[in-house]
DNA sequence: CACTTGGCTATC
DNA sequence: ATAGCCAAGTGT
């Protein structure tokens, strides 16, 4: 806790004579706290270090979880009129440095070894009753101990933003120009300070308060300008309240089938058993598109209501849809969503209604995991195999994995649900942890569509450019459209060229920040760079060897829907990526104007791939089944599989009979193969021998962790330093694999290494591993040190 | 002198 | 993180 007793007693501030500075009149400006700081600046030590007097002290008091990536609590008092409130997962509003912070009560204490005189008091209580219950609490401590992070992080992660400040607002500095303050002024400076010319000229403009940090990040610039214009009085910088709110979205319906099939029957009397006898326990429910896996949800969830209790359903944000939504409000009425595109206000809404108990089920995405569901009775991940269900940012935490340990802490029953389970639940259930359910066969009967694999090594391009469409592809295409179906084509790549290539020096056009290639997109004419957004008008010649010679190579997705309008000139083509649905509305409306049939043809990327549900799409082309299959990732094959299953299952869903292209450079790939087959035993069987061998997860976990900076050398440096502290204490099993620089070497100017963990096994060393990360990364300023626990891709 | 940059410190 | 302070460096 005390983490250095170094300098510093009460450094003495220049700030109480300065007045105003950045926020630092916060503090004064309130009501007395108790134990105020602001010593008589004669009192306290020399500049020799402070003694940092701790001891031992009676008294209340409670620890607060604070979003800082600190490893520790705060200790504050509780004043005797504050005492009642003040309980474990209440929120408070603690001063903390210069300003005044929401924090959570993690632990109440009746002593507290600190030093007294540094200890300040809770200035406000913010919940009549604890926003975050006891097993909440659990979970959140758990999750910083598993992905290294603070436990405030980890509350953060659960709280609705607008729960994470103190009123409706928050306190920022703001900055306008005084009024009275114009031309004269400005033309005083112009020519000697060209910075605070340029900021009061802008404020001027403005005509009203703004925020300062955004100004200033906007205007490059340093708050040295800014500091120098309030001294002359000629502008004013204070705090103000911002507040922002947001209303509630809408829904759709759909009905109840009556007979079910016979694993669908045995699957739900499997989940209803640990929920009726209120014990926690985890299942995979495995099943083929088609095969009913909603239904069994939806069945499940009716008991859990029958019985009193609520439910969570986890689905992968992009089938958050208002279809999805519809199925779960048809049969339960008020039914809570949570996403990420909602406002502040419509999220604490939700929660308000789930707390009372008003709605009983939430449906949404990742952070849906958190929703504060009273005497919870059953976690659904639906598509748990899903990327997305990891975060990408601090805390990066897995949904799935604290939807299993969230049902652990409250006996609820956690249903996987997957046609494809990720290889760490496959092994799970063959290890017993989770219990796995089959649905083996389609509600319809009707047989799997087909998978016809073309070697594209085989097919020559009329132009000699790269071959789109096989023949095979052509010819399913044609008759399709012919007879009135719709076909979906599928790549996972936007853009017309992902690659802008010389033929004189072989070298390819890279962005000036990032160690990528740029991708031409035809339609704004420019060379895109995917990582850092930047575009640049492509250059005529080579920037390397001013040859000119440049050539696009590749396919991306733009380029197959021309190509698919000279291959069907009277077919309705639309284009689904990215770069064409930048509302979430474009989404819907495309949507549904193929499922109304004026569409034929849907291209598109990853977004198509996901559960859309038309019957009368007979024909599906994988375009190219390569580009996912040689990524630097151990998980490459798993992804190609999963999402050539996934992508299979859009065809055929009607009464027609589907088919399906994958058109790949490697036929005998075994993902491929047993994709084809429609093979999933025998896909993860391999795989995990596979990974088994290489000591990967499931059979051994991972930690990763990234160092990067604009200065290279001082990311190899501190890279290096790190790796040897570790190997230092590293013990048996683990394996320490780096440093190297990372798959991407380099990203918005930003150089990136990184180090690789292996933990073979269940490696109990490994805490005390990511322990020793995590201590280096909290006193590495500079380099940036981030910790990826369990990554899901690099 | 004005200003930027980078480094350092503490946050109960 | 993040705010604040400070020393060192640059430019006028």
């Amino acid at each position: 806790m005390a983490a250095r007793s170094s300098s510093g007693e009460e450094t003495p501030r220049a700030r109480a004579v300065t007045g105003s500075l950045f926020g630092a009149e916060e503090l004064a400006a309130k009501p007395k706290t108790t134990a105020k700081p602001n010593p008589p600046r004669a009192e306290p030590a020399p500049p020799k270090r402070a003694p940092a007097t701790v001891e031992t002290v009676r008294g209340r008091f409670a620890h607060v979880a604070l979003d800082r990536p600190l490893s520790c609590e705060f200790t504050y008092g509780v004043p005797a009129e504050l005492d009642r409130e003040t309980q474990p997962g209440v929120r408070v509003a603690v001063p903390f440095g210069p300003r005044r912070e929401v924090g959570v009560v993690v632990a109440r204490a009746n002593e507290a070894t600190l030093d007294p005189r540094r200890t300040k008091d809770v200035l406000k209580v913010l919940d009549s009753e604890p926003v975050v219950d006891a097993s909440l609490l659990e979970l959140t401590r758990w999750m910083a101990e598993r992905y290294a992070c603070s436990w405030g992080q980890a509350l953060t992660a659960l709280l609705p933003a607008a729960l994470k400040r103190e009123t409706a607002g928050r306190l920022v500095n703001t900055i306008r120009a005084t009024p009275g303050i114009g031309a004269p002024e400005l033309l005083e400076i112009e020519e000697t300070y060209e910075k605070q010319h340029r900021l009061l000229r802008t404020l001027i403009e403005l005509g009203e308060p703004v925020e300062l940090r955004e100004l200033l990040q906007r205007l490059n610039l340093s708050d040295a300008p800014a500091r120098s214009l309030e001294r002359r009085g000629w502008v004013l910088i204070e705090k103000i309240a911002v507040v922002s709110d947001g209303l509630d979205g809408p829904s759709t319906p759909r009905e109840r089938p009556e007979t079910l099939t016979g694993p669908q029957l045995a699957a739900i009397t499997a989940l209803t058993a640990p929920l009726e006898e209120r014990r926690a326990a985890g299942f995979l429910l495995q099943g083929v598109t088609g095969s009913g896996k909603t239904e069994v949800y939806l069945r499940l969830i009716e008991r859990a209501i029958e019985l009193g209790r609520g439910a969570i359903v986890l689905v992968p944000e992009i089938a958050l849809t208002p279809q999805t939504v519809g199925w779960f409000r048809s049969r339960f009425g008020d039914v809570a969503v949570l996403h990420s595109r909602m406002t502040d206000g419509q999220r604490v809404a939700a929660w308000r209604r789930l707390r009372r108990g008003e709605a009983r089920v939430v449906v949404g995405a990742r952070s849906a995991v958190f929703a504060p569901v009273p005497d919870l009775g059953v976690i659904v991940v639906d598509e748990e195999h899903e990327p997305s269900f990891k975060q990408g940012t601090s805390p990066r935490y897995h949904a799935r994995e604290v939807a299993l340990r969230r049902a652990e802490l409250s006996n609820a029953v956690c249903v996987l649900g997957s046609a494809t389970p990720s290889l760490e639940s496959w092994s799970a259930a063959r290890a017993g942890r989770l219990t796995r359910l089959l649905l083996p066969e389609r509600v319809s009967g009707n047989p799997m569509p087909r998978i016809g694999v073309v070697d594209l090594r085989g097919e020559k391009a009329e132009g000699g450019g790269p071959v789109l469409f096989s023949n095979r592809l052509r010819v399913l295409l044609k008759a399709a459209h012919e007879r009135g179906e719709q076909a979906i084509l599928f790549l996972n790549r936007r853009g017309f060229a992902p690659v802008l290539w010389c033929r004189a020096c072989s070298r390819t056009v890279g962005c000036k920040h990032c160690d990528v290639a740029l991708t031409f997109h035809r339609r704004i004419g420019r060379a895109v760079c995917h990582t850092c957004c930047e575009e640049q008008v492509p250059p005529r010649a080579c920037p390397t060897c001013s040859a000119p010679a440049l050539r696009y190579m590749g396919l991306g997705s733009e380029r197959v829907e021309e190509a698919l309008r000279e291959l069907l000139p009277t077919a309705r083509v639309a284009r689904m990526d990215s770069d064409t649905m930048l509302r979430r509305e474009d989404y819907e409306t495309t949507l549904d104007a193929f499922g109304r049939g004026e569409l034929d043809v849907l291209v598109g990327t990853q977004m198509i791939a996901k559960g859309l549900d038309f019957p009368r799409v007979t024909v599906v082309g994988v375009v190219s089944a390569d580009s996912a299959l040689h990524l630097p990732d151990f998980r490459a094959a798993e992804r190609t599989f999963q999402l050539l299953s996934q992508v299979a299952g859009r065809a055929g869903r009607g009464t027609l009979r589907g088919e399906i292209v994958v058109q790949t450079l490697t036929p005998d790939h075994p993902a491929i193969r047993s994709a084809a087959a429609h093979d999933y035993e025998g896909f993860a069987a391999r795989e995990d021998a596979l990974r088994a061998e290489l000591g990967y997860p499931p059979h051994g976990r991972l930690v990763r962790v990234v160092i990067e900076d604009a200065e290279e050398e001082r990311v190899m440096t501190t890279a290096a330093r790190l790796a040897g502290e570790l190997r230092e204490k590293l013990e048996a099993p683990l394996q320490l694999l780096g440093p190297a620089p990372a798959p991407l070497a380099r990203v918005r100017g930003r150089h990136r290494h990184h180090l690789l963990l292996k933990a073979p096994g269940e490696a109990p060393a490994l805490a005390a591993a990511i322990e020793q990360i995590a201590t280096f990364a909290a006193q590495t300023a500079r380099p940036r040190v981030t910790i990826d626990v369990d990554p899901v891709s690099m």
